[in-house]
DNA sequence: GAAAGGTATGTAAACCTTTACATATTTATG
DNA sequence: CATAAATATGTAAAGGTTTACATACCTTTC
């Protein structure tokens, strides 16, 4: 069983000490020649890597930033996942994964690893900031580790975020609504205890009021963003009198099961109720119909947050409430019917 | 600027050593009620926590595990990421994902990890076990760190793995489809390089070569697991003469892009052409018609895998070749014709 | 040729735990 | 009551880096 060889190995083949073998791993320009090369060869001979732990634990750093994610499983996420990958991995920064689902316990936890030097930062998904952490970093936050929100903010916005305008976007999806005729106009929004559907239903509500048009009581349903909600949406709404003749849906997910099972149920989109969606995950292009929905650049979300922790965290600032927000496109496809 | 609280602090508040620090948090029941009263004490009072680098750098033990994906924005893999979460929360352990894409490079980055006391063992999902990795730990791998691969197998099975039969799997939907009375059956398979493609396609022959049936050259189609590989394949299937009545696909998000270009085409599912998929992954259940396939448990093969992973890196264990095979399941939908 | 400046390297402390070993105290046993 | 065993705690080394500071040597400059 040999042991894996450490810095000071290295060291004694290359005929140096450890603090030149380590100068000569970071600092490759500061040694001479003859020493880079010495110390290059005894690594290649001995196949050394630096112990992170050691390195985390002297330079009280430890190069990783933990992301906290509502629901993994969900490809809303995992696109947003995959610009903090791209932008963390350039930075040559572990990220850690965290699926916090609905438990604010497990949410918690994970941001532990702020404190107990895991992490040098974290990306917030889900929406809360546990008041313990708050707390711990002394009233109002002042001095909170490195944290970014992203895409959905937070109850009390402590740190910056980055985002899109929710209401803004759902406003301009009642508009083009609007402008194809429609007035009758529905909404499923989100979970009750989300920000974004506050957000979103205000846009509607705010898109209708501009218009002068008023929103019938039974035309808001309440889903909780997945295809199951959608579906049940789609039941209820088939049992209605003063049916709308379109359903904003808060994310794409809902609008995508409200139309299949309007198809099990009979109810043609557009023809006899039209849909536009929130988000445009990669099956909305492939849903039948396919689906109109306001596009999220989620890539650029995911990118630009961690570019943003990343700039928290070098410059050792602590976070202000600034917001970044990134333009929305409503993606126009054919589940929306132009009404004459 | 008041640093973090470290054990000192703790024992020096509470009157005891570190030692007894240190064994008053791991292991309560060896110390006496007055000093655990004093420690957790203390603990509250300066908000201690442990530092992990510390304690890893000291363990030689990092209590976490690498998950190397090759697209964390597709929902296959994120659903068996769930799983692993699942497992690895329960157990205390940090779960590190990495985001192999297709470059081999990145994926030896990501298994350094291994390497540099960052991880304990890895979950490999992505196929491929670097080569380098090996040589490194001697011949035959005899002396790997643990290392378990998931759904898709190595090419050289030098560690255990957890996943399905594909062979099997793709064999029983072709029996399938034959009992529907197909007999004309085309494959969409996934891109060449994939072990999956090549255990997929055997079983398609091989339910074919069962039933006496004869494939046509141009029934055999080839994707990339893509949507748009399926709308592709819609495409070059509408030119054909000799067309087939029906068309396996080798992954649910490629039937998906099949069908609902078909539909762009005119050609009806299941009237004209039928489809059948694989994986049932969620949207396949509200595609347009609803998809039938075949479903893998992955929520299952990722805490089956995870669980494998933790057992050894608790046992010390070198990992050897293993197979940990689940069951799948036909999932029947409205997707496929039954011929008279 | 002495002083000053620059360059390359070494020394040793610090980062914060865990744990083998030693020690002190209490309890049980004959 | 002496001894052994069990319990509770302390001491100090070890884990593998980085880095402030010191040192040695080599150039340059006047």
């Amino acid at each position: 069983m040999n042991k894996r060889a450490t810095i000071e190995d290295v060291a004694r083949i290359a005929g140096v000490s450890t603090a030149t073998v380590s100068r000569t791993i970071h600092t490759p320009d500061i040694v001479s020649d003859s020493t880079r090369q010495a110390v290059f060869g005894a690594i290649d001979q001995t196949g050394f890597t630096l112990n992170q732990a050691a390195r985390n634990l002297r330079q009280r750093r430890a190069n990783a930033v933990i992301v906290l994610v509502p629901d993994i499983g969900n490809t809303f996420f995992s696109e947003i996942l995959a610009g903090i990958e791209r932008v963390a991995s350039a930075a040559n920064q572990t990220i850690l994964i965290g699926d916090a689902g609905q438990d604010p316990r497990r949410a918690e936890k994970f941001l532990n690893a702020l404190i107990n030097g895991q992490a040098d930062g974290a990306l917030l998904l889900n929406g809360h900031l546990p008041p313990s952490l708050v707390e711990r970093f002394g009233p109002s936050g002042a001095t909170l580790p490195p944290i970014v929100s992203v895409s959905e903010g937070l109850e009390q916005q402590v740190v910056p975020h980055v985002g899109i305008d929710n209401a803004a976007a759902a406003c301009m999806a009642v508009q083009y609504l609007i402008d194809h005729g429609h007035r009758r106009i529905a909404h499923l929004r989100g979970p009750a205890d989300n920000i974004l559907t506050r957000q979103r239903h205000q846009g509607f509500l705010d898109g209708m009021k501009d218009a002068g048009l008023t929103v019938a009581p039974d035309h808001i349903f309440d889903g909780d963003f997945t295809i199951e909600s959608g579906i049940a949406a789609a039941r209820s709404l088939v049992n209605q009198t003063n049916s709308p003749t379109v359903i904003f849906c808060s994310n794409d997910e809902m609008a995508i099961g409200l139309m299949s099972e309007c198809a099990v149920l009979g109810l043609r989109v557009p023809q006899d109720v039209s849909v536009i969606g929130f988000d445009d995950i990669a099956f909305s292009k492939v849903a039948s119909p396919r689906l109109t929905t306001i596009r999220q650049p989620r890539l650029d979300i995911g990118e630009a947050a961690m570019k943003l922790l990343l700039g928290l965290i070098a410059a050792d600032a602590v976070p202000d409430a600034a917001m970044e927000t990134h333009d929305v496109q409503l993606i126009e496809r054919d589940s929306v019917r132009f009404l004459r």
